[in-house]
DNA sequence: GCCCTCGATGTTATCGATAACAGGGCGGCG
DNA sequence: CGCCGCCCTGTTATCGATAACATCGAGGGC
């Protein structure tokens, strides 16, 4: 690395309003100062075709001298390879998100793809926003959360012509390629697992609309566990919209047993609401799990920290990220060879944690 | 909305290898139909320039017509404005840093901008990396997160010509805009605060590198606290290197109190590990804040929730966020103009929120 | 009634890199 | 000794949109 970068744009130095910034230099100049053509710059710059070493050291040291940045918007548009994939996710803040983005990304690495990520909040009106506007950037790949969109934005993925993987859920109509599991089954089981353990008057604890589309997935194997099993029902407290967070969950705890004093465990939509609810308890002195036993989803860091330690369910989030990634690189190299990856379907395994609250 | 998407791209259909999928319309397309010339189409379509109202309807006809998406990789080319900023943020499941991005991008809605996220994970190398990629992409401004970077990252930023911030850290040596405050004088106010409420052997429970800045920061700014009161050194516990997480805080606590049992408080870098740390003295026994009393850094959901409540510092993370994309707003538009907006420092203010664990 | 202005649209050149093809030199093989 | 082919490099055309300038017609002020 050189240590003197270019003499050109000393940016945003103090006031002197007038300076006109001269342009960034391009390849051209590039091979001007290497006394080479543009053309053999950006193959030496990218690794490909053939040149010879004592070129290559000219150019990499003219890029050097001139503070040279390829502009990947140029090399975009002629190649017709934008070099990244997006990956829309309800919420950055979510370590069950996060730790799949990232997975995802080390997925990638080394590739020549990069990822870009984007939040909806939870929202299928954002979520369409943000897709219209990533797919005018020319992503070659795109992943959602879950199977839910609004009509125009299965339209949009369906016409873009690039891969697209859904994950975190099980779509019954899926567009392209799944990572994901049932999130109706995972809270089955786990009603199945309070069961076995000699609860009897389950409760559940989640959002008051379909907005987190998995949420209402839980609830929905929640109760149906509650009646297969032959279980009291109308146990369900509805707590706000997502993300839900702590404190409804404390909240929500509250309205529980002041309603349903008979109930001995409550299932919650998620660790965090979970974890409100528990320490709620905690405040009114009220056993876990002896009054009541609490159960959570998601296997959050907070969940295995806290004392007593939440029993809920783990996903592998980053093992998601890693099927999602494989896929996108086999898909969009079969599409760079003219073919069509056949769209599959990865169902990931989920565990229950029995720990210490139920 | 048209309900009837083009007849192109049915793209990841299941596998006949052989289809080759029709190119994507362009702009050309759109105006053929419409019976306009591409530059018209062009001005429709983002809404500037005098288009009549009779052939923008027309337009946005045939576009529905196609399914044409806008290429905005040539648009950047010609306009030279990518419209886009770049955010680097150390890492995505943070609430302090993912709240300052929602902040960010809250400005930004409606200006035409989008906001690009990177996660560094608390590594300069790996930032200088994504600074050199993302700059390819020709963003029309960077926020970086921090103020210590390597040498060629800071080499880069400053050639690139586009407004840099720098936020959550008062860097002596800002490369341009900052939105931050002194992480070491809000650690010092915390120290005092423990003071003035009698404590007297307080320790500091944090990573174990330099890497993350703004943990060191503290860490010094909780020494010199302590010096300044002439209370007893040297109960600090270093403890890994960054995210420090929970258990990290947990482990940590108990080689505290075992090495130097006269400890009465400590303070944690961050909330995790201050969580941790309280979860572990629960699970021991260890009364809070009897035994010792614990406060943490960041004010996250968590601290608020758990119980006893966390004592912790607060930084209004979607603030900073909000004054990082106002100044990004004003520095691109004096960019436009031609002129430079010279480096501001906005100082953030941080509280203490004395709550149940001192 | 004439000229000026402005609103609506078209034309041309350009942004910066890369795909595709072309060509020149040199060594090996028959 | 000549030809084939390979390694390295250059030339030309193109990617898709937009800036800048040109054009044309209609309406209004004096």
């Amino acid at each position: 690395m050189s240590n003197g970068l270019p003499e050109q744009g000393s940016g945003s130095q103090a006031g002197d309003p007038g300076q006109a910034p001269r342009p960034a230099p391009t390849m051209a100049d590039v091979a001007r100062r290497a006394g080479v053509s543009a053309m053999t710059v950006s193959r030496a710059l990218k690794g490909a075709g053939t040149v010879s070493d004592l070129t290559r050291r000219r150019i990499l040291r003219a890029v050097d001298d001139l503070g040279y940045v390829l502009d990947r918007t140029a090399g975009t548009l002629s190649s017709r390879r934008s070099g990244f994939v997006a990956v829309l996710i309800p919420s950055l803040n979510n370590s069950n998100f996060s730790d799949t983005a990232g997975g995802i990304g080390r997925r990638l690495e080394g590739s020549g793809l990069e990822m870009l990520l984007g939040a909806t909040g939870y929202d299928r009106g954002r979520e369409e926003d943000l897709i219209a506007a990533l797919l005018r950037r020319r992503p070659e790949g795109m992943v959602v959360t879950g199977g839910s969109h609004t009509e125009r934005a299965r339209l949009l993925l369906g016409a873009a012509g690039i891969p697209v993987v859904e994950m975190w859920d099980l779509p019954p109509e899926p567009i392209g390629h799944v990572v994901g599991f049932s999130n109706a089954a995972a809270a089955a089981a786990l009603v199945h697992h309070l069961h076995a353990r000699g609860y009897r008057a389950i409760g559940y604890i989640g959002g008051s609309t379909d907005r987190d589309t998995r949420g209402s997935d839980r609830r929905r194997g929640y109760e149906r566990a509650v009646r297969d099993l032959g279980l009291p029902q109308g146990l369900t407290v509805a707590c706000g919209s997502p993300p839900i967070a702590m404190d409804q969950g404390s909240e929500a705890v509250v309205r529980l047993l002041e309603r349903s004093p008979e109930t001995d465990a409550v299932v919650c939509v998620s660790d965090l609401s979970a974890f409100g609810a528990l320490s709620e308890c905690q405040r009114r002195g009220w056993s876990v799990p002896g009054r009541l036993a609490i159960a959570g989803f998601g296997d959050f860091e907070l969940s295995r920290s806290c004392h007593p330690r939440l029993t809920t369910v783990s996903v592998d989030a980053p093992a998601i990220g890693d099927g999602v990634g494989d896929l996108l690189l086999r898909a969009i190299a079969a599409g760079r060879a003219d073919a069509v990856l056949a769209p599959e379907t990865r169902r990931m395994p989920f565990a229950i944690l029995q720990r210490e609250t139920t």
